[in-house]
DNA sequence: AACGTTTCTTGCTAATGGTA
DNA sequence: TACCATTAGCAAGAAACGTT
């Protein structure tokens, strides 16, 4: 740009720019001003007592007891904790550890008030807003009576035990003597597990004393204190069912479309054993390990805080057969060209790319419903908030107004992206073809070109509105092997050829 | 487990970008 | 100019994440 244009535009680019910005510049100001008006006019608007004025709600009588139901336990004792939380944070400041200690126990000091003014007024400001009489922790559920009952009724269900997926966020709902077997099953392995004869958490605690007074040079009182001094509860043992690994599960999920599969006790499916407590006996010995090793961390040779942090790494000069191997180069590229000495150096026919990053779990499993070896078929996407399910044409293929049938080239759903798809008007069948990089996002569009005539920019928005009566059929075909879209647009125009659909342009 | 915070996704609208 | 696709910006809700 600059050897051709002797860097004119450039110059003009800048200015364009600059002036974007500050018109930016402007409004945000512009939005500042008009919140510090108001939040001015605040008290004259609204007066001190803004929200006492409204009257409290008149809580119920229990009858058994005579008592009042207290709906607003929780209000004065959060608001409680959070004021000595405040005080004890000016008490203390920074210096809470001033013996070095790294953990200790709490002390359940009460700083008493009025030790700073500022400090009680913030506090006092804090109480009078937000722990008004109106404060009502009861919150009216969205859900109507019968759905919570239903809920209640699963969450009570002696016989089932509702338990999340190891692996890609599902629920699974197991009958308990099915979930029961499975652990047992788990527990019996005598490689793996142990029968003991009682608690060991005692045990577990003298050895951690034992080794405590071992290194008693090297931790402070406190810290003995922390490790030794806590109420100790055993660790449960639970499974979570790994559905991804059964393959009764997974030909299950291929041949069903809904959004949740019901399935009679997979022989095939294991459970993943967790063992875990919020205070077991090695979880504050485990906390103060951590505490130690993350600043070794970053001492660890291969350690990279960040990408910025990655090019002060690289070296001014490399012998030159250094291979640099990236990991999603493509992304990465931008990142390296900030730095002048890599911009030279790094040539993206020399770039070797690395494994891509595993997909997780979940990816892979919804992918497996769509395997290859399948006839592809055009799915819903099943996600309640999506707009697209409803207009979605479902199948394995679809015939135009003309007779031609057309099968899809890959299995799809309301979320593919970079695709050819067939709109249809409802009433006449008429089609349209068009192309997009989001399915959802097009289908929005269109909705809202037939819902709004003054913004319509094609003839088939106006068709589906008259004739379809302002719904439509969606139904992609062809899904592109890039996200380009040149090729993709060829394509479109290829098939608008090969079908002539009556709603396209002539 | 409960809670608070951050990030992601979606719907909606208005507008921009691009091409025959 | 007609036509078609994409995107910015906002609000709301859900999910993920982190802390206690």
């Amino acid at each position: 740009m600059k050897k051709r244009s002797s860097g004119k535009i450039q110059e003009k680019l800048l200015e364009l720019w600059q002036a974007d910005t500050q018109r930016e510049q402007e409004k945000s100001e512009r939005i500042l001003e008009s919140k510090n008006e108001w939040f001015d006019k605040y008290e004259e608007n609204y007066g001190n007592e803004p929200v006492k004025s409204i009257s409290p709600k008149k809580r119920k009588v229990d009858k058994s007891t005579g008592n009042k139901n207290n709906t607003r336990r929780q209000s004065f004792p959060r608001s409680r904790s959070r004021s000595r939380k405040l005080r004890l944070r000016e008490f203390f400041g920074n210096t809470n550890y001033e013996d070095g200690s790294l953990v200790r126990n709490k002390k359940g000091t009460n700083p008493q008030p009025n030790r700073d003014k500022h400090l009680e007024e913030y506090i006092n400001c804090l109480k009078q807003t937000a722990n008004t009489n109106i404060v009502d922790s009861h919150v009216k559920s969205n859900l109507p009576k019968s759905q919570q009952k239903t809920i209640k009724k699963l969450q009570n269900d002696e016989s089932i035990i509702i338990k999340e997926a190891d692996k890609g966020g599902g629920i699974v709902i197991m009958d308990k003597d099915h979930y029961k077997d499975m652990v047992l099953n788990q527990l019996e392995d005598g490689l793996f597990y142990q029968k003991l004869n009682g608690n060991r958490d005692k045990s577990t605690m003298s050895k951690i004393r034992k080794l405590i007074k071992e290194y008693s040079d090297n931790l402070t009182d406190k810290e003995k204190d922390y490790l030794k001094n806590f109420e100790v509860k055993t660790s449960n043992f639970y499974g979570l069912p790994k559905i991804h690994k059964s393959k009764e599960i997974q030909d299950h999920v291929e041949n069903c479309d809904s959004m949740y599969i019901k399935i009679n006790r997979p022989t095939d499916l294991k459970i993943r054993p967790i063992i875990a407590g919020p205070s077991c006996s090695t979880q504050r010995l485990s906390n103060l390990l951590d505490i130690l090793l993350k600043p070794l961390c970053i001492k660890v040779p291969s350690f990279v805080r960040d990408d910025m942090d990655f090019l002060n790494y690289i070296p001014d000069r490399v012998p030159l057969d250094t291979i640099l191997i990236l990991n999603s180069a493509k992304g990465f590229l931008p990142i390296l060209h900030k730095s002048e000495k890599m911009k030279d150096l790094v040539d993206k026919s020399q770039l070797i790319g690395s494994r891509r990053q595993a997909p997780n779990l979940k990816k892979l499993l919804t992918r497996a419903q769509f395997s290859t070896q399948k006839v592809a078929e055009i799915q819903k996407c099943g996600d309640p908030r999506c707009g697209t399910c409803e207009m979605l044409e479902v199948g394995q293929s679809k015939t135009l107004k003309s007779g031609t049938v057309i099968k899809p080239n890959k299995s799809m759903n309301c979320k593919s992206e970079n695709v050819i798809y067939c709109a249809t008007c409802p009433t006449c069948n008429k089609n349209y073809i068009g192309q997009t990089n989001r399915l959802i996002d097009r289908v929005r569009v269109h909705k809202q070109q037939i819902k709004d005539p003054s913004i319509r920019n094609s003839p088939c928005s106006e068709h589906f509105d008259r004739c379809g009566k302002g719904k439509f059929k969606i139904y992609p075909f062809f899904k592109m092997w890039t996200e380009d879209k040149i090729p993709r647009e060829a394509k479109e125009q290829y098939f608008i050829e090969l079908y002539k659909p009556a709603l396209n342009r002539k």
